[in-house]
DNA sequence: CTCCTATATGTCAGTTGTGACATGTGGAAA
DNA sequence: TTTCCACATGTCACAACTGACATATAGGAG
C-alpha cells in the first residue's frame, strides 16, 4: 500500500481505473477493451497494463476480488480508486498539445519535390476518409440497440467522425492551396 | 559512427533534421524553435535535444561544422543525413492513432454528475477557442511578410485553424446531445 | 568593476510506452 | 486422445520523454 504520486499524466491508470467502474475484470478482459473501443482512443500493450494493474493494487485503488483458473485475477475499483478517478476526469486538466508526427512532416514538404508533397497530401486525404468510413460503419453497428444509452461513447464517436471529416477536407483544401502557390510561384 | 536503428518513430530526431535543412545551428538555436513555432506540434525539452544530437552526429547524420564562445557547437546537416529525412518523410507512414487523454476522459463522463460532465464540455468549448484565437493571431502577425512563401508553414497553420475549430463546434454539440438525452431519460 | 542575464551544454533519475519472449492451462474439435 | 486455440499472466531490454540539477561564459548595464 505504498503511495503513488500523481501529476497529471499517467492516462493509463484512469483508464484501467474507468473501466472497472462498468464491474470487475481481469488484466485480460481489460486488454480485450484497450484493443477494441479503446484502441482509438488509448492503445495499450499487455506488458504495460499487467505492470499497472500491480501498481494500482499496491496502491489500494484496485483490490483482487477472485483468483480463478489459469491464474486469473479478477480486479475491482475500490472507493480510493474511484475517487481518484473522479479528481482525475474533473480536476485535472486535459494534455492541450499534443504531438502529430503527421504535422511535423508537413513542416518539412519544401525538402522534397511539390510532387511528392502533393502525393503526401492525396494520401493524407485518402487515409482520413478510409478512418471516417470505418467511424461510420462502427456507429451504424451499436446505434441500434443503444440508443439513449452510452451518450459518452456516441459523443466521442462524433468527435472522431469530425476530426476525420476535417482532416480530410483540410488535406483537399492543401493540394489546392500548394497548386496555387506553385502556379503563381514555380520555383517554390 | 555506429549505425542507428529506425523503425519509423523518433520523430524528435527527424524535426532536428528537418530545422536543419534551414541551416547551420547550434542545440541552443534548435530548442528556440523547438519552443516556438514547433511547440504546438512536437515540442522538446532541452536534455532530450542535446543527446539527441549528439546521438545524430554519431550516426553521420549532421556534423560539427563550428565551434564557438561559451562551447558553442554549430551542427550541419550531412548527406545521409538529408537522405533519412527525406526517406521519413515520404517513405514512414505517420502515426494513424494518436492518445487523446480528453477524449479518455470522454468515455468515463458517466461517472461524474451530468452538471460536472456539462462543466467539462464548456470548458472544452472556451478552451479550443481561445487557442483558435491565439492561432489567429499568430496567422495574422506573420501573414504579410511572407505571401507566397513557406506554404507549408501556412498549410500546418490552417490544420490547426480548422482543428480548434472543429473542437470547438463538437463541444458546443456536445452540450446539447447531453442535455437532449437528459431530458427524454432524466437518470442517464 | 561587479552583477545580472542570455547564451550554452551537459547529466541524472525516473516514468511511460513498445515489442519480443517465456510460460502455462482449460476446453473443444478432430 | 491428442492437438490446437483461446485464455491468462508475466519478464526483459530498450526507446522516448520529463524535470531537476549542475556548470560555465560573454557581454552589457549600472
Amino acid at each position: 500500500m505504498s503511495r503513488l504520486e500523481y501529476d497529471g499524466r499517467m492516462s493509463l491508470r484512469h483508464a484501467a481505473l474507468g473501466l472497472l467502474t462498468l464491474g470487475p475484470a481481469s488484466g485480460y478482459d481489460l486488454l480485450q477493451t484497450f484493443n477494441g473501443s479503446l484502441a482509438n482512443v488509448w492503445p495499450a500493450t499487455q506488458s504495460q497494463l499487467y505492470g499497472e494493474l500491480g501498481k494500482l493494487a499496491e496502491a489500494g485503488l484496485v483490490t483482487v476480488t477472485e483468483e480463478g483458473a489459469r491464474r486469473r485475477k479478477e480486479y475491482a475499483l475500490t472507493d480510493a480508486g474511484l475517487a481518484e478517478l473522479k479528481h482525475w476526469l474533473i480536476e485535472v486538466e486535459p494534455t492541450a498539445v499534443r504531438r502529430s508526427d503527421m504535422l511535423l512532416r508537413v513542416f518539412f514538404l519544401g525538402v522534397v519535390e511539390p510532387a511528392q508533397a502533393d502525393e503526401f497530401l492525396r494520401k493524407r486525404e485518402a487515409g482520413a476518409a478510409e478512418y471516417h468510413d470505418s467511424l461510420r460503419a462502427t456507429e451504424e453497428a451499436i446505434a441500434p440497440e443503444t440508443a439513449d444509452l452510452a451518450v459518452y461513447g456516441r459523443i466521442a464517436l462524433e468527435w472522431g467522425l469530425r476530426f476525420t471529416a476535417m482532416q480530410r477536407e483540410w488535406a483537399a483544401w492543401a493540394q489546392e492551396e500548394l497548386a496555387r502557390t506553385l502556379k503563381s510561384q514555380p520555383s517554390g
